[in-house]
Formats: structure tokens, C-alpha cells, sequence
DNA sequence: AAGGTATTTAACCAATCGGTTGAATATGTG
DNA sequence: CACATATTCAACCGATTGGTTAAATACCTT
């Protein structure tokens, strides 16, 4: 249970169904059972998900009466995609550092290996 | 095995050790055995994660000898940040509509529901 | 208090996951 | 060919996951 708020967020956005939640969230709060409606699974499964996606963080819930209406987080968001954005920048970097290295090999090819150790 | 792109990449991106795998690859290509090396646990291990990114999309492998180094594709990111920046752009802009109702209800508080239907 | 609606908890089940060990495969070297 | 290195495949194991049904809880209505 003590795994970090990354791995927390990646894993409940890995199930489809509980993409399609947060989709449907993002446009408008709703209760557990106006969530479940459309899905072909029981209400306590729908209620498995919710507490997924409330335990990640992406998702908080009030009191109305017998209902608990669910709202999208969105600030977790900006934690994925920090990350994210992150790594592909580096890896994007490097895809654009070897364009350069491929241009300059048209001039001396090098026996050795092929692209492998290429930045050292 | 069916299951859609973006449930595999948000998977295979659930797992810190992947995570880090992930983050490695972006600053250097690296062989399986050099991945495995600061991590404790069998390079079969590896091997089974590296797979899991590789199905995912996130790597690709060449060939060089016995080894077989990994390479990271920013390609796929750019799915997941997609579908990200549009659920977090659709919440925060209800976000802010929400902040200009609470502005309007300073001068005329309603009786009925509180936040809910609000956007109506 | 009794009954209805909304939601959660508990116990269970099959499938998947992350790990292991042991054997197989692929490739370079003496 | 024999051997070492790098990687994968196969079988297994315990924990987690996504689902179920049945029972409990929370809150409103009469």
C-alpha cells in the first residue's frame, strides 16, 4: 500500500473503464450509480474503480444525501505529465543529437560500431 | 493480449523499476545486462519488464552481437500526454466556470442544489 | 419504526503480475 | 568444436486485480 503517488496514478489510468470515468468526470461530476449506468458491471465493481482513482488522487467526493457525488482532480495530472514530458524531451534530444552526428558521418564513416556509444 | 495502446503504455509505465528504465534510456541506449545491473533483482526480471515497455511501444531493440540494446521511443508519449492534457484542459476550464459562478452567487444565493448542475 | 435508495464491505474466484530457478537459444572467441 | 557471454523461454509461486454475490451501512421519506 505504501507505493508512491506516480505508480498510483499510471496504474488506475491503465484500466479503460476508468479512463472512460475520468473522461466523463472531466465534463461533469456524478454519483456512483449515474457513473456505473453505462458500464455492463455491477455497482460494487463501479465502486472498486471509484476508490482506485480516489486513492491515486484523481479523484475526490462530497455528500449530497445518500448520494456521493465523484469530481475529477485535475491537478494530479500535472504530476504525469511532468514526467513525462520530461524523458521525452531527453529522448528527443538525443534523436535530434544523432540527426546531427548521422550528417557529419556522411563526410568520415567510421568503422567501428554502428551508433552505440555514439554521445561518449 | 487485445487491449488498446494507451492501457498498455499507462501499464507498463505503473512500475517504478520500468519508470526508471524508462528515465535511463532517455539519457543512453543500454543492453539488458547493463538495465539489470543497479536493480536486485535476476536479469530474467529485466528481461520480462523490458518486454513489457517493448509491447508497449516505448522501446525498441537492435541487434549488436549477443547483446540486443534498447532504445526509447518519445513517439508514444505523446499519445498519453495527449489524452492527459485534454481531460486536465476540460476539468480546469470547469474549474474556472465554477470560480466565475461562485463570483455570481455573491450578489444572488440560490436555494436549491448546491454546486451540482451547475453548468446547466 | 419501517421501508426505499445509494453506497460500501466481505468473502470469494479466475486471471494477471512480478518475481524466482532452470533450461534453451544466439552469438562471438579460443 | 568447446566454451563463455547475452538473452529468452518455461514452469512455477505468492500477491494483486477486476469481477462476482450477499450482507451491512448511511441517509431520506412516510
Amino acid at each position: 500500500m505504501a507505493d508512491d503517488r506516480l505508480s498510483q496514478v499510471f496504474a488506475a489510468l491503465a484500466d479503460p473503464t476508468r479512463r472512460d470515468m475520468v473522461a466523463r468526470l472531466a465534463a461533469k461530476d456524478a454519483t456512483v450509480n449515474e457513473l456505473a449506468e453505462p458500464y455492463d458491471v455491477t455497482v460494487q465493481a463501479v465502486s472498486k474503480h471509484i476508490k482506485v482513482l480516489e486513492d491515486a488522487g484523481l479523484v475526490s467526493r462530497s455528500r449530497d444525501a445518500q448520494r456521493r457525488p465523484c469530481h475529477l482532480e485535475a491537478e494530479v495530472f500535472d504530476l504525469m505529465t511532468k514526467w513525462i514530458e520530461r524523458y521525452r524531451r531527453e529522448a528527443e534530444d538525443r534523436f535530434r543529437r544523432l540527426d546531427v552526428l548521422l550528417e557529419q558521418m556522411d563526410e568520415q564513416p567510421v568503422p567501428g560500431t554502428p551508433t552505440e556509444e555514439a554521445a561518449s
